[in-house]
DNA sequence: CCTGTTGTAACTATTATAGTTACAGGTGCA
DNA sequence: TGCACCTGTAACTATAATAGTTACAACAGG
């Protein structure tokens, strides 16, 4: 299991989404929503922010979506957050006078790459506009 | 990042396949290709015994695999030591008072679902025999 | 009986994650 | 101008997962 910040991202982005009184969406009214800290959220938005899905200006309230729901994939989300991540973690230094050990970091990579692509294409095929679609319905 | 456990399990998994002399495997000489600690080793190969993939006698060297490398999925392995294990995280206790925060688990539970059958399906499209033929080629 | 092995419990170390406190500095309004 | 409220960020703490280690009881086979 991995960590929840993909869910708290998606929670965050989906409050701005849905909040038109911007003068409400404070890091406090945000951590209240998602029963969190204040400064959890605004760190979570800072890495929001740096990747540019979202606007927010130092002492005033109120953030703003820079793309539209219907335009934002839960890739763009997940490698806002993560980074180009990897999956599943490979035991460094396997002995590299073994035929195994030598070769199965490579092989495991392979393994691991063909995973992560299948997805990768099920989160491109997600936005946030679905998920607003699911919160509504 | 998950833990290293599942490359862990398919490097010792590799290792009893390929060492056609059973004496030399001990989870000392395991612990030694895969660059750990015998006992890390050996809790391992308690957990692949449990589900039926291996196994072992005690104070006697050699283990045997109990499924031909062709038959093991990569699920199997995976599910050997994850059991049904959940993706990604949910915040819990999201605010029931919010029209976001009270659907949000629900939602979220359907995206992490998707994208979970997508990457099982890799997984059982690949066999430990797979694997052995990328460390031989 | 002795050596080497497995199976396990118990402890420690390391790291990631989340939560918290604190505060500097911006914003807008009375 | 002063004040209440906000953001951004650093620094610290708490918790939990993972891995590594030590220790030892019990078993196998010469």
């Amino acid at each position: 299991m991995v960590n929840s910040r993909f869910s708290v991202a998606i929670h965050i982005l989906s409050l701005i989404a849905t909040t038109s009184d911007k003068s409400l969406l404070t890091s406090d009214f945000i951590a209240g929503s998602v029963n969190t800290n204040p400064v959890v959220v605004r760190r979570m938005i800072g890495v929001l922010k740096k990747a540019g899905l979202l606007s927010s200006h130092t002492g005033m309230a109120g953030y703003e979506l820079l793309v539209e729901p219907k335009d934002l994939t839960l890739l763009a989300i997940y490698q806002a957050i993560d980074g180009p991540e990897q999956l599943f973690a490979i035991h460094d230094e396997p002995n590299p006078a073994c035929a195994v050990g030598q070769k199965i970091q490579h092989t495991l990579e392979g393994v691991y790459t063909s995973v992560w692509l299948a997805m990768e294409e099920q989160l491109q095929a997600q936005t946030l506009q679905d998920v607003l679609d699911q919160l509504r319905a």
